[in-house]
RNA sequence: UGGGGGAUAGUUCAACGGUAGAACAUCGGACUCUGACUCCGAGAAUCUUGGUUCGAAUCCAGGUCCCCCAGCCA
């Protein structure tokens, strides 16, 4: 039976003990926004669960709330969960589904006495709800008859008031700890029009109302939601002990993921959007399943990543690293290599022919020979990365210097023999000269090479734009408050004359190559034959960064 | 000074009364036609004070610190 954490565990125990016979689960977002990360958390908690124990997962949207709720949100949603690889089969249900049967419940409390409507404002209930220390005074309205609240309530519902004039609140305890259980709003009314029900109703069951019965309505036996809502679950069981429920779930909670550099929270990616700190939803800076998907992370990784970092109950913020590990862990197996220089710096071999090229073998895939060759092309003029050369280089530099000898990835040795510099002394060209007897990138007398470096045919590569993407946030841990003061302005940083090998300009599909030496990068949505657009999904581990202090 | 939770290497998670373990990160080293990958190695933790016990991260009591709750949001 697996196991792995605490929630597995309670499963394991339910079914072992005969509590249960299978496991039902549910991931229930509400639609008013797209998904993150934070998300992928849940999902593959709850859909893992169903797969592992031979149970099933319902997706659910809870669209309780017409006011921010949005079909777009729907789709997106949608297919953000089939892309991360999970499936609901027939089960996908909303909780506007149950609005009938939600409304006959509410009127079963009302005529158990144990739900009235209650007049006063919004302030007036604030006031009354009493502080977390003090408790609360009851509403003058608590003791309505039953037949005055089915009244009010049947005409709440035919839309005879307007907003905020009425609502429906549970009747149980205005002096409880637990500030949930003072008399709780079960319906407000909103005239909006819903994305699924339209104009048909002109109240709305609150979140608390209508999660547990939706669940129990879907049979659902594992209700798994996250820490804030713990002390929910009394008012949770409240529901199901007093209405005639057709199951009995159970709600658990665990903690929801923080990642370093970034923020997972729906409001302020909404605010990112809509304040035009990012391109949209999609963008590739952004957490969200979209944006990691435009980046060319592959969903497996992010699988890989949610079952590292583990399910608990202590609040705890895991290092954006982890995520960049997955994302390289799975990419390095399946990634084909390609060669492509972001900074141009041209060389030229003066002892090559002028007018003469000529084809080398270059493997796609160093762990995978079926991944089979290509032909790279080799020629006088070359660019090399600018980060490859310095004039006067440190110690540990093992690249190319004046009358240091490098390899040229499948190619040749070269010799650095003179720097050419612009006016502002800037290095604008390297004089070099190769070695015919090294092609291939061997040489016959034995002699070695501390670097191998690659490039790309001055007069075969291809230009294109690469954008490189940074953490969104300067702060390890943002404040969610006042976030705007702690965005990073050179989260995006484009490229616009890279050079890459021709081979990578007849990629065919969004999959993400390795730029060796650099990372992976996966052609944007926005790349046209014309002008390919690369974005950079992880550079690799760059050990020798940290040798010169590169940030 | 209400109610609900939580504290184990730098980080995230295990250990369910019986040798505190892993992953990421860090630091060494090997290998290398990617300063990548891979491999080997190292350092690194039970919030605190008592108690129970042959034996406590685990059970009990007190303390400390952190998080959540006063929406007609979810």
């Amino acid at each position: 039976m697996p196991g792995g954490d605490f929630i597995r565990d309670i499963i394991a125990n339910d079914l072992k003990s005969g509590r249960i016979n299978s496991v039902v689960a549910r991931f229930p977002p509400e639609p008013n926004g797209y998904l993150h990360i934070g998300h992928a958390k849940s999902i593959c908690l709850n859909f893992g669960i169903a797969e592992e124990f031979s149970g099933r997962c319902h997706l659910r949207f809870d669209d309780t709330n017409p006011t921010r709720e949005e079909q777009e949100y729907i789709d997106a949603i949608e297919a953000d969960v089939r892309w991360l690889g999970f499936d609901w089969g027939k089960h996908l249900y909303h909780a506007s589904d149950y609005f009938e049967r939600l409304y006959g419940w509410a009127e079963d409390l009302i005529r158990k006495s144990l739900a009235y409507v209650d007049d006063q404002t919004q302030d007036e209930m604030r006031a009354a709800r009493g502080t977390l220390t003090e408790p609360g005074r009851n509403s003058p309205f608590r003791d309505r008859t039953v037949e005055e609240n089915l009244d009010l309530f049947r005409r709440m519902k035919s839309g005879e008031f307007p907003n905020g004039a009425r609502v429906l609140r549970a009747k149980i305890d205005m002096a409880s700890g637990n500030i949930n259980l003072r008399d709780p709003v079960l319906y407000r009314i909103l005239h909006a029009t819903h994305p699924r029900t339209g104009t048909a109703w002109s109240i709305y069951p609150s979140y608390d109302y209508a999660h547990g019965q939706s669940d129990a309505i879907e049979g659902v036996t594992h209700s798994i939601c996250t820490l804030e809502f713990e002390d929910h679950r009394p008012l949770y069981d409240w529901f199901l002990d007093h209405l005639p429920v057709p199951s009995r779930p159970r709600q658990y909670e665990f903690a929801r993921l923080n990642l370093t550099y970034t923020v997972l929270s729906k409001r302020v990616l909404t605010e990112l959007v809509r304040g035009g700190h990012v391109k949209g939803w999609d963008d590739p800076r952004m957490p969200t399943l979209a944006g990691l998907r435009r980046r060319g992370v592959p969903p497996s990784a992010i699988r890989d990543f949610i079952k590292r970092i583990g399910v608990a109950k202590a609040n705890s913020v895991v290092d954006a690293g982890v995520l960049d590990f997955s994302i390289r862990e799975v990419l390095n197996k399946t990634a084909l290599r390609r060669m492509a220089v972001l900074r141009p710096l041209k060389v030229v071999i003066e002892n090559y022919p002028e007018g003469q090229s000529e084809e080398l073998d270059a493997v796609n895939h160093p762990d995978d020979p079926a991944a089979g060759t290509r032909k790279v092309r080799f020629g006088r003029e070359l660019y090399i990365e600018q980060d490859d050369f310095m004039e006067n280089p440190p110690k540990k530099f093992f690249r190319l210097s004046p009358g240091t000898e490098v390899r040229l990835r499948y190619a040749y040795f070269i010799t650095c023999r003179e720097v050419v510099k612009n006016a502002a002394g800037e290095v604008i060209e390297l004089r070099c000269t190769y070695d015919p007897a090294t092609k291939g990138g061997n040489a016959p007398d034995g002699r070695k090479v501390k670097a191998t470096m690659h490039w790309v045919s001055a007069k075969h590569a291809v230009p294109a734009e690469i954008r490189l993407y940074n953490p969104l946030f300067n702060s390890a841990s943002p404040d969610a408050g006042n976030f705007a003061a702690d965005l990073n302005p050179n989260s995006l940083e484009v490229l616009a004359d890279a050079r890459v090998e021709p081979a990578l300009a007849g990629l065919n599909s969004a999959e993400p190559v390795q730029f060796e030496r650099q990372g992976y990068f996966a052609p944007d949505p926005d790349s046209t034959p014309d002008h390919l657009v690369f974005n950079r999904t992880v550079g690799l581990r760059d050990s020798f960064a940290k040798v010169v202090g590169k940030p």
